[in-house]
DNA sequence: AGATGAGTTGATTGAACATTCAACCAACCA
DNA sequence: TGGTTGGTTGAATGTTCAATCAACTCATCT
């Protein structure tokens, strides 16, 4: 086994154990005894435990495109249809999960407290491309929605929501919250198609 | 200083450092020092740290009427005004803690991966708790939304909104993502006042 | 052949952790 | 007065943790 797939075997591995136990309560231990990496080649590739976990955030904000968007959006062209398939993509998780799954991003952001700047910044990027990606979407579909929508804003709502479904669905361990919050977020963007093709507010 | 004391002063200070530093990162040593309480006292009480934070979860259950809704709600009497007073309230916390501040629950729902039944049941009922008071302002009002209206989901979204405004808010350490998320939610509730009463759903 | 150095090994370290416990105290009551 | 109860003290326990490091392997280069 060469030194990359070294590395790449201790992220892999850490990004499965972050997002099943979160960061602080997955020990090195856990990382090394999964990888059956020992203890040594870890802390050559890497300074120390928060290192690995910005090797992680990298992946993440480096693979959004390829890992999340493209496996929900093949075969969907609509671009509003394109928000709802992303929606969509947690909902399975959730099912698969049994209502155990979380955004391990938002679990990160809510689990670490006083983040190093590095850490912070890491998931800071990674809201926004995601949030960014949703707003393209929205920009995509311009001409649909009333002049004058702030699709940016609207990105970083849709975020707002997913992130708030996925919390309750997994704290009630009932997907009943995630598909309610998610028909109350259909409502407002349908509205908003319709408001802007009658013309009730040009 | 009498048994009520001690048990009382031992969940304050475990509600402020759970607060700040979540509950993983807060150790029992943490507790004890700050509340200058020994060790063999806080076990004379708690069987365990676990207890403690099943005490504090009580506390924010049984409290959220006059620690959270009464302070916000003084001197607000319409109901839709009500709703976006509480969140008001969130936002003066950030703006406090320089976009520090996290929702305890909301962090704690997150933080901990695998929680004991007993512990993910106070969890819920602190979400329950908050979306049902916010549903009920919306019963409140029953009469200015479209008929039909779902307004239990309506408390579950508004709960959603707070929660992933604040977590972006704090993650950007930057106001200005928890008030475009409330924007958002803003012209969507406007919508449906305004629909309802222009009668173009009835 | 010999030197170089990236990568590996795993026992070890010292700090931090949750928890325990035997001894102690003070108020109240028999 | 002596016992009982409810609460307190703080040193001690055993475990787990992140991190270290001296010794090693082995492919590559001179």
């Amino acid at each position: 086994m060469n030194a990359a797939d070294t590395r790449q075997r201790i992220l892999m591995t850490a990004m499965e154990l972050f997002w099943e136990k979160g960061y602080l309560s997955t020990s090195v231990s856990d990382i090394l005894s999964r990888s059956q990496i020992h203890s040594g080649s870890l802390y050559h590739f890497f300074p120390g435990k928060q290192d690995v976990l910005v090797g992680v955030l990298e992946l993440y904000r480096d693979g959004i495109g390829e890992m999340l968007l493209a496996p929900n959006w093949d075969g969907v062209d609509d671009p509003i249809d394109r928000v709802f398939a992303l929606l969509a993509g947690y909902r399975t998780h959730l099912i698969v999960t049994d209502c155990t799954y979380g955004c391990p991003i938002g679990s990160l952001a809510l689990e670490i407290h006083e983040p190093d700047p590095v850490v912070r910044d890491l998931m800071a990027a990674n809201f926004t491309n995601w949030s960014t990606a949703i707003a393209g979407c929205f920009d995509a579909a311009a001409d649909r929605l009333p002049p004058g929508t702030d699709r940016k804003a609207l990105g970083e709502f849709v975020l707002t929501v997913m992130e708030g479904a996925v919390m309750q669905a997994r704290t009630y361990r009932d997907i009943g919250y995630f598909d309610r919050n998610i028909a109350v977020l259909r409502d407002y963007i349908t509205i908003l198609l319709a408001t802007a093709k009658d013309g009730s507010f040009a």
